[in-house]
DNA sequence: GATGAATGAGGCTTCATTCAT
DNA sequence: AATGAATGAAGCCTCATTCAT
């Protein structure tokens, strides 16, 4: 393969990374797609040659960036091992430790929030292939830990949703108020792990 | 007072009541002043006789809008009698219940994730305003709870922002899905009460 | 007179004041009339009681300070004394010391060359009732002084617009670059006597 | 060259000339982008795309249009020949006949005089680039004359701003009453050289 | 007489989109 | 494939003018 057809065949990847930038810092509508062409060293007609509109160049970069975070989860879930405390505790461990790391799944987050009524297909989308499974995962080590004794048959067990709750501030805390009103993040965790493992393990 | 008067003292909260409703439905950049006029029932110019710029509008509006939940938190905890145990369970059902019923306040947090980066200013505010304050309440009776020995003296119950996760899950869940995936808020309030007070209760 | 209806009658004089000290800042369509008002200290209402239009305002200010080197001009005509050489250079003297001195002259000769081609009466009258007069004033004293002998009969003596041509520079000098490149009015008053002087006498 | 480059390089200029009648026309404020486009046969976004705003499309046409007699000039004031005072004669001559054919001069003074105090660092420019040097040409001349004795050592050739008088009379002159109040451009010129000459040699 | 809230036409400017090269 | 000149719809904002009080 030349560099040329190389580079011909990353560009609409390098566009998608460029668009990511641009809409993350300015949101859909005040970002222009010149700035995202001279971000990604091309031109705005090149952009026209991969995508059709901005609309479309918004909606392939957010099919594009999320899904990185999924996978991981599922190795995780996949090669964990113990009790099934511990497997929770891996599972929270790695979810709030990718949350705090992972800038690009805060910031898809935050342009779903802003533009999901410009694109309610995408906010489906984002339930369903991201929101629900990541619920799901937690439900299956809970639901197993319910059936083996580890953990109580209540509420807080029936409706895993909860357990999600801290994932759902810190990405929210982190991408409103970043560094201007810190959070210790190690502290977080440690409390939100506290608070589930007590709240639902059997006495 | 006569009926002119009358209109003028109200024009302002008629105009930036509109304004709500239409930055909440397309955003801050996509939203026209014209629309928020029409729907004011006035004319683009009588939008600029009270306010300067269209940021403007939307900073005043924001204030405006920003200003309602705190007080009724404050009544509710100042009223609060029984165990700490029974007071921490008021505040979160006054909590969850009032994000479940009160659109303006989760639109509102929408809006300042969607343009926040925009108006850092508005997101420190809303930090020390209402973000703050609120951790605040909940830490409050926590705490009194572990010095009364009713709750456990743990990271759950000196963290206390994860207390308020929950909310925020719900926050978020409602201004993102909506009608379109559903969320059982009865249950959804009973799991969460019942992790958190599992989770910090003394055995 | 009570004071009232004192204030009464000069509002239209403050008003015209005002307008043409903003005129004079920003020309005849980047004024605001608004600002008019405030100069004035009255609101924009008021002007429109005593003015039909933005353009009615500024005809009358023209009007209203158009009229005031002339009689002055005609004064010193008549009381002039001695030889015709004497006079001239008493003409002379007053009517570049005046447009020195005179900074209404020469911002009125500025919004007349700003706003002549919107307003082509208005340059017609100058014409008519400033322009002309004046160097009819000086063919009057040169022609004269012709007749006596004292001036050369030639073209410089027949065509008087040419006597004027200093005081014109000086205008446009002055309004034009003011004090940021400086004229020694002195010596250039002293050189166009010497040059008319010199330029007309007969030898 | 292809036809498309050598329209893009004809562009500016095309724009510049319009804009030049435009604001010939109503003035700086009062004209609309829109009719210069029109005007240089493209539309409002083309404007844009080689100016950024109005006013700088009235700098760069100012600029373009500011420079076309200075050179002529100096060609004159090269290749003149004879006696000092037939030099002088030349010069005048030169001078007053561009000003009189010379309608982009007389209106690019027009619109300095009118818009100068909204654009200083022109009205510097304007000074520096051709008034001066203007009246530098005639100091130079005017002076050698005195050093060879054709000229009287005085004010009225120390000073040579004086010189320069008629050629502001006559461009006002002619931008303001034009046709309107016609002037005999050949007996003023007549008259014109018939004050300097006498009133500058030395008998 | 005077006020100033309200109007709405109109101008500057931006930017998604097109298309000849 | 890629460019970038050109278009023109659309939005923010201004301000002359009106008119109820």
């Amino acid at each position: 393969m030349t560099k040329r057809a190389r580079r011909k065949a990353e560009r609409p990847t390098e566009i998608l990374d460029a668009a990511f930038e641009e809409f993350v810092k300015t949101g859909y509508s005040a970002t222009r797609l010149q700035d995202v062409a001279k971000r990604a060293g091309v031109t705005k007609g090149t952009i026209y040659f991969y995508f059709e509109t901005k609309e479309r160049v918004f909606q392939e970069m957010m099919r594009h960036k999320s899904q990185e975070l999924l996978p991981d989860l599922e190795r995780i879930a996949a090669k964990s091992v113990g009790s099934h405390a511990q497997r929770l505790r891996a599972l929270v461990t790695f979810f709030l430790g990718r949350i705090a790391e992972d800038r690009t799944g805060r910031e898809t987050l935050r342009l779903l929030i802003a533009e999901g009524s410009r694109f309610p297909d995408m906010v489906d989308q984002y339930h369903d292939e991201f929101m629900q499974p990541v619920i799901d995962h937690f439900k299956r080590v809970i639901t197993a830990g319910v059936t083996a004794g580890e953990f109580r048959a209540a509420s807080a067990t029936s409706f895993t949703e909860v357990a999600v709750s801290p994932a759902m501030l810190l990405s929210i805390w982190l991408m409103l108020f970043g560094s201007r009103r810190a959070l210790d993040i190690k502290s977080f965790t440690e409390a939100s792990m506290d608070l589930i493992m007590k709240g639902i393990e059997e006495r």
